[in-house]
DNA sequence: CCGATAGCTGTATAAATATACAGCTATCGG
DNA sequence: CCGATAGCTGTATATTTATACAGCTATCGG
């Protein structure tokens, strides 16, 4: 869903970009309408809804202001997740990453920060950045984000005949044999090391 | 006024800054306060206050989402000025200007583009950009941006003892014997030229 | 000529948002 | 101990804002 923009759509976009540098907030429906001479509010909220659907803006359901930039949203780069907190819950991003989400395959939806070692062997190292898909559903063998109660945790997935268990690719940790609750948060596409870590 | 801020006020202004790079865009009270912890919404309104009184940010009166932060406001660029338009509408800025305003003295408070060669032997060429001091006062010799009806114009100010004239720099120009409403925009305080002009 | 689409007017409304007023506690310099 | 200030609770409300519904015109491929 990325159909090209039309000369009047354009415009639109052209003035949400602007309105985000010269005001510092992407403008309200209000002054759409005041810029182009718009008399009805829905004109300006027609055009988001395409520019939206054509996937050059995202846009907040309820919230002032609530435009956002594809070109500059990247994706969200999630750090330590707060106890019961949804993955992608504001308070968890750390910022985001300019990256385009073609890059991995499956589509690659967050960024999660590792943290921790128990996935040293399989080169996931701590403070690398993994690449995440987001879905439900798990492979056997798929390396997985996965929420058990409160905690929020990186593993391979393994299931068998009568158990579901997650492995820690490294000997100094344990295997997590699953009796409670279990979430497939998503699967791990890709890995991006900073600099910083080499 | 631009005091030192508590830590708290610190947070708040880090945590508008994070705002603005993970959404997109300021905060509202509410986000505050949840972010916070705080039960009310006038603890952020207060907060708020404090900043903008102590010059950290500017607050858009009435406006969803209207908090700036100065230290990304920089100067407004004024482009050609809408017929009728107050110079300093948002139609009329091309963006701002990343420019500490101490630079210049008295306090430059926007830069205006300017266009034609009427004031070329001053030094003021077409495209460069005039750092201009709101005020509606000037004095004999001053640059001045003034405002004849519906025109901006920058030219050289003279008073005599029975009229004004607006003197352009530039033989090939005509200078401007005041009769109409005449209203000084500002004094010129500064120039910045673009590397694209030399 | 038809249906689809772009681009708009006009009206209405629930929800989001800014913001005022009143008051309370803790800290701190004098 | 006093007054000022920071930092908050609690309540209320006028605006701003997003957004739905109904309908209209012009263009364009078939």
């Amino acid at each position: 869903m990325d159909l090209k923009l039309t000369p009047r759509q354009q415009e639109i976009l052209d003035f949400i970009r602007n309105s985000l540098e010269v005001l510092g907030a992407p403008p309200t429906r209000a002054e759409i309408c005041n810029a182009f001479g718009f008399a009805s509010p829905n004109a300006a909220e027609d055009h988001l809804k395409v520019l939206a659907k054509k996937g050059a803006i995202v846009m907040e359901p309820g919230s002032a202001r609530g435009i956002r930039l594809v070109e500059q949203l990247g994706l969200p780069l999630i750090g330590s997740v707060a106890a019961g907190s949804p993955l992608l819950a504001v308070e968890n991003q750390l910022g985001r990453v300019q990256l385009g989400n073609q890059l991995f395959s499956p589509r690659a939806d967050y960024l999660l920060k590792v943290r921790g070692n128990s996935m040293t062997h399989a080169g996931i190292l701590d403070g690398d950045l993994l690449a995440v898909h987001k879905t439900n559903e798990a492979r056997n063998g798929q390396i997985v984000v996965a929420r058990l109660g409160d905690d929020v945790t990186v593993k391979r997935f393994k299931k068998t005949r009568n158990r579901i268990e997650l492995i820690a690719e490294n000997p100094d940790y344990e295997n997590i044999v699953v009796d409670g609750p279990l979430e497939i948060e998503g699967i791990a596409v890709g890995l991006i090391r900073n600099g910083d870590a080499l």
